[in-house]
DNA sequence: TGTATTTATATCGTTTACGATACAATTATA
DNA sequence: TATAATTGTATCGTAAACGATATAAATACA
């Protein structure tokens, strides 16, 4: 069965690489001593502050399940609050403390720390591009 | 900042696409009553049986701590077994059991079951393989 | 108004991932 | 031949992921 070869596997170079980078970003999250999803995290409460967990949820494509559990450890690190919402008693409004502010300076080098190493690997802007474009189409089917 | 912008990163489409490659077998890997990472040690297996666990964590690109609870997990099922070689006591071979030769039958629909489900997807064939491509390029270097 | 449904979040259990460390068997070297 | 270094696997602890289920609040509707 020749389908059934892993070389010819389309998914599995996908599920490694993304590991792989994961690997890559520890090393530079380590200054914010966040994991690689927390850091995600970061990224949306930087750009929207004080947003719902479902709002999280959406841009991230991870359940509560997942964000519960995950966004409790970043408010015991003292990064978030979280806060129900009185309108809607079911809503829990995450917003960064100051030290989660903060962070986003230190993070400030990470994007392009991590190109470098990447442009170390072969991998030419063009060709990233065109991953994302494709996975992104993907996923906006979702 | 907008690097710092979830939608100027590289590595997120990545990250998301995986996890929702890995949702997109999860029904069709039912059947075999295995997980994504487990269903890859048997491609691994099928195409080479008999194989020291380092091969294994060489081909996927995992560690041992990951793939030692796992391949118990898949002993307990009934689908390898472990024998410490006798040259180098060491090296544990993993071996099919007649139960998991037998499975590759079933797993044989897998791959074009998946590959519609992803052309579903707004997915053609040639950005696939582009991504693979681009992909197995950077793992190349690791 | 009372009941059913939906919604937002949380809890539980299982399985990955993976850094750090341990340990026994093998190999290299002094 | 001791001892040191390496190798292959295992163990431990922590943090995701995620299906299944629970729960309280809000909304829909009979």
């Amino acid at each position: 069965m020749e389908q059934l070869k892993l070389s010819n596997q389309f998914c599995f170079p996908l599920y490694a690489a993304s590991r792989f980078i994961t690997q890559q970003y520890r090393p530079l999250l380590e200054k914010l001593e966040v994991t690689y999803p927390q850091y995600l995290v970061l990224l949306v409460l930087w750009e929207e502050d004080g947003i719902p967990i479902k709002e999280i949820t959406e841009k991230l494509l991870l359940e509560t399940n997942t964000l519960t559990p995950l966004l409790k450890r970043m408010q015991t690190n003292g990064l978030i609050e979280r806060t129900r919402s009185k309108e809607d008693e079911r809503i829990v409004t995450i917003s960064l403390t100051e030290k989660g502010k903060k962070l986003q300076e230190k993070a400030e080098e990470i994007p392009n720390d991590l190109l470098q190493t990447l442009e170390c690997l072969n991998i030419g802007k063009e060709d990233m591009l065109k991953v994302k474009e494709v996975l992104e189409k993907m996923l906006s089917n979702v």
